[in-house]
RNA sequence: GGGCCUGUAGCUCAGCAUGGAUAGAGUGCUGGACUUCUAAUCCAGUGGUCAAGGGAUCGAAGCCCUUCGGGCCCGCCA
């Protein structure tokens, strides 16, 4: 039994008592005791019942609490009515903790079945290939991925996709940069070449622009033949963008994200979707060619209110627009138009998961990337866009098919931080630029990060080698990183202070990856397995000890409450529980000097149940739990 | 002008979906705990008119309305 199935008990019994009493039918809530002194669940009947009864809401707590005593109650130990109304249950802590130590033991622990296997596709990343991934990017990437481990945990078919605009107008400007803008290919002696790309070519050349207008037209020229292909400026470009994307693709990999498909935009314009796409809008009469007006002779979707603009979705020129470019890509993803890829083998990941890229090739093979469910993670400055985007695929589509827009806020560099790049924001956070280059490179925050956590590693462990030095302080550093981006609401502005940011103490990645360090630490001295099947755990008596059980006890509710809100904050905030919980307790409770083997021997069971459940809870979050830090 | 998000302790944030018990963490500051399973830790203290006002309710941080502050979006750019 987990927390779950004491929710589950009370909420049965008390439902039936109450039919029994002949109380009308209300839907009341279970929760968490506040305190501890509530017990370990609340049930708010009485308040609700008050009204139709007229009631004292105690009164009726009571009346339900005798008859709960009455009825079997295998995982309720004790019933009480507080004076204020609520009617409160004791666990049965001899059978919830056994129980507990016991499924938890189970390789799948918290996993749910919500998703029944089903196709859901998460679309995240999806970078501009011509910089590096800044910390921006970041958030986005952490994301995605941990939303994509949350529904594969809630037993969903995810297969995640990265979108790479390798056509538009930011790859053009940096092959201006190459071509005509006198810069070299190879960077220079040991600079990455994506922050290469994005530090040096893209910020200097979009700067030349205003001063030289030859650079400018230059520019109109690779677009187009970025769009067409063929010919020797798309070759080129085609092999920037491939060598960017590497790059990039070695920062994701670094922070512990993953893919299943790369999809080019150079690709999804050669399909010829666009065109199935547009003749299925006109037939549909979802969009309109405009005959007068400030629109006239372009393709648009009209607006649901007056005060919005209409959106122009084919120019006047017959050039579709950026947002266009999206629809054949969102309705691909749901399969609603037949796939026109092949599919090639492009990188085998760390986690030996093979990834895709597509290819109008017919050499390659096929597969089917698409799903009924598609969430789309970018940030909410796209609001507008990806709304617009939902409502012509809500036209398209049967009803089982969803187009979701995760939106998140986006990321700023608090005033102290873009001071370091010599701007002076006048005590404000601003937002980032790639093309102003205003932005703090994600490769240099884990840089930064890891030598901080180098340092402290080694200072605790000065016996470890090199090696394993090196790899602790990188599982810290990433696990530092993931957790900032994901342990606030997606609602809420990110300022991201360097100095602040090497803060590892608190409510942060290190402080929970500490407390399974701990654990591993204990059951290595202890020099003996745990005995589960011989563990007496009445012997779990103190407060410490229930309360860390409890809170292992919860990981499924904490699963199904993030996977069904995509929300990731769930799980990072149930990592900080246990560890919270577990440091507690280790302060306060000796594993190995216990009074007795058998109470050494429960404890040891409770502290491997705590580090193999904070271990499964970590791996949603992607972040490694290291066994010495 | 219209749209989206946001306002809770000095600072960073939980709690709001589904109203209910004395509003919680971290950080900061003050003090305490390492001959002990690792002090990236723990314990105690400090700190709040839940932006403001109104409404419905037995009951509001939460629901409704108004106002104010902050951020973002509104191109035949991407």
């Amino acid at each position: 039994m987990t927390l779950r199935m004491l929710f589950d008990e009370i909420r049965a019994n008390v439902q039936k008592i109450s039919g029994e009493l002949g109380y009308p039918a209300v839907t009341f809530d279970l929760s968490e005791a506040s305190k501890p002194e509530f017990g370990d669940i609340s049930c708010n009947i009485g308040f609700l019942l008050s009204k139709h009864l007229k009631k004292r809401p105690s009164d009726i707590s009571e009346s339900i609490a005798k008859k709960y005593q009455e009825c079997k109650k295998e995982l309720v130990s004790e019933v009480r009515v507080h004076p204020s109304g609520y009617l409160n249950f004791v666990a049965n802590y001899h059978v919830l903790i056994r129980n507990i130590m016991h499924l938890s033991a189970e390789k799948n622990y918290g996993q749910i079945d919500l998703g029944k296997n089903s196709r859901v596709v998460v679309e995240h990343t999806s970078v501009n290939p011509n910089k590096a991934l800044h910390i921006g990017h970041v958030r986005n990437i952490i994301i995605g991925d941990t939303v994509a481990r949350i529904l594969h945990k809630a037993c969903y078919d995810v297969k995640v996709l990265n979108y790479v605009d390798d056509s538009g107008l930011q790859v053009a400007d940096i092959i201006v940069g190459f071509r005509f803008g006198g810069f070299s290919i190879e960077p220079p002696q040991g600079q990455k070449f994506d922050h290469y790309c994005g530090d040096v070519v893209y910020v200097s050349v979009t700067e030349r622009y205003d001063k030289e207008p030859s650079l400018a037209e230059k520019r109109v020229l690779v677009l187009k033949e970025l769009e067409e292909g063929r010919s020797d400026i798309a070759k080129l470009g085609d092999q920037i963008t491939k060598r960017v994307l590497e790059e990039q693709l070695k920062t994701c990999w670094r922070l512990g994200a993953s893919y299943d498909c790369l999809n080019f935009e150079s690709q999804i314009v050669r399909s010829g979707l666009w065109k199935t796409v547009f003749e299925k809008m006109k037939s549909m009469g979802i969009i309109y060619l405009e005959e007068g007006g400030k629109n006239s002779g372009c393709w648009v979707i009209r607006s649901e209110t007056e005060a919005e603009e209409d959106k122009v979705l084919v120019r006047s020129n017959g050039i579709a627009t950026y947002i266009a470019k999206d629809i054949p890509y969102a309705s691909w993803k749901l399969g609603i138009l037949e796939d026109p890829f092949y599919y090639k083998k492009y990188a085998t990941q760390k986690n030996n998961q093979t990834l895709w890229e597509t290819t109008l090739d017919n050499t390659g093979t096929r597969h089917d990337f698409t799903g009924n469910m598609v969430i789309t993670v970018i940030d909410s400055r796209q609001s507008r866009l990806q709304k617009i985007i939902t409502k012509i695929i809500s036209d398209f589509k049967s009803a089982s098919k969803s187009y979701v827009h995760l939106g998140y806020e986006s990321v700023t560099l608090s005033h102290d931080t873009a001071k370091t790049l010599n701007l002076d924001t006048g005590g404000k956070s601003v937002q980032m630029s790639g093309r102003k280059g205003i932005y703090v490179n994600a490769d240099y925050v884990l840089d930064i990060l890891g030598v901080k956590t180098y340092e402290e590693a080694k200072k605790r462990n000065p016996e470890l080698g090199e090696e394993q030095l090196v790899r602790i302080a990188e599982q810290v550093a990433v696990g530092a990183l993931r957790y900032t981006m994901i342990r606030q609401d997606l609602d809420k502005m990110i300022t991201f202070d360097m100095t602040e940011s090497l803060s590892l103490e608190g409510d942060t990645g290190p402080y929970i990856q500490y407390a399974y360090a701990r654990a591993v630490r204990i059951l290595e001295k202890s020099g003996q397995e745990p005995r589960l099947d011989a563990a007496s755990f009445d012997l779990l008596a103190t407060a410490y000890e229930k309360e860390l059980a409890k809170t292992i006890g919860k990981f499924d509710i904490q699963v199904e409450d993030s996977a069904k809100n995509l929300s990731p904050k769930i799980i990072a905030r149930y990592c900080y529980d246990l560890a919270v919980s577990f440091n507690s307790f280790y302060e306060h409770i000796k594993v190995l000097a216990a009074e007795s083997a058998d109470t050494t021997n429960a404890r040891l069971c409770l502290v491997w149940s705590f580090k193999e459940t904070l271990e499964k809870a970590l791996c949603l979050l992607g972040i490694d739990a290291p066994d010495r830090m």
